[in-house]
DNA sequence: GCGACAG
DNA sequence: ATCTTGTCGC
């Protein structure tokens, strides 16, 4: 029993592989043309236990006025446990849900999570992107794999994270005295347009307001829920 | 062999 | 990721 969970470990990883083979990472639009942008965030009813429910919420925001364009939510069961390097194997189907949702089409998408900042370049940003074949960027608040420097502690300072020799994404300080978040092309973008995008979704916070926004959605709509 | 390991 | 108020530091 412990075979079969190899095995299915192996067979998503070809998966990944081949997935990894589709992205693009050039930019499809110039960054500055990129106005709404929508920020996707997941929670968890249960997260100890594992069939559990699995909320996932996209806010779409206009760039210029940072004023909310749409709003949706969508549940499911989640059955897949967090396993590292296999996040969207867990949050995808629920973010999909959402992603169906929408009235709008936003000219790209933030994620909480690595884009290519990944062994196979397939992170939950880099899968979504090429699974709805949009403009995606991840964004996540702490490592998964990379060699680095500390960005120094001014806003907007930032330093290459590389993978084998590569530079696959960057570490941004996006709030002086706070902790850097970690920055990647997901599909669609390249990786100085995704800090670019990034930098422009940044207001007085740590995390871009797309997804500091609908985490923060997420939290009212648990307590709501009760 | 051991440690690291998005959310 | 989640349970939670105040508290310390820039």
């Amino acid at each position: 029993m412990e075979d079969i969970d190899n095995q299915l470990i192996e067979k998503l990883k070809a998966q990944q592989i081949s997935l990894s083979k589709k992205l693009k990472l050039k930019d499809r639009i110039p960054v500055q043309q990129i106005k709404t942008v929508a920020g996707i965030d997941v929670t968890f009813t249960d997260i100890w236990k594992n069939p559990t429910t699995g909320i996932a919420c996209i806010t779409v925001l206009d760039l210029d006025n940072f004023k909310i364009l749409e709003k949706v939510f969508a549940e499911k069961k989640v059955d897949f446990p967090y396993i590292p390097t296999f996040l969207a194997y867990r949050e995808l189907p629920v973010i999909l849900e959402a992603y169906k949702k929408l009235n709008t089409t936003p000219d790209a998408f933030i994620l909480d999570g690595m884009g290519i900042i990944h062994p196979r370049k397939m992170g939950i940003a880099a899968h979504f992107g090429v699974i709805t074949d949009s403009i995606s960027v991840g964004c996540g608040k702490s490592k998964l794999v990379g060699d680095f420097k500390i960005p120094e502690n001014k806003k907007f300072a930032y330093e290459p994270v590389f993978i084998d020799g590569e530079i696959r994404g960057y570490i941004l300080r996006t709030k002086k005295n706070a902790n850097p978040v970690f920055v990647s092309p997901g599909n669609n973008i390249s990786l100085e347009s995704s800090l670019k995008l990034v930098m422009k979704a940044v207001k007085n916070y740590k995390l871009p307001e797309p997804t500091r926004l609908s985490h923060l959605f997420l939290q009212e709509y648990r307590r709501k829920r009760r």
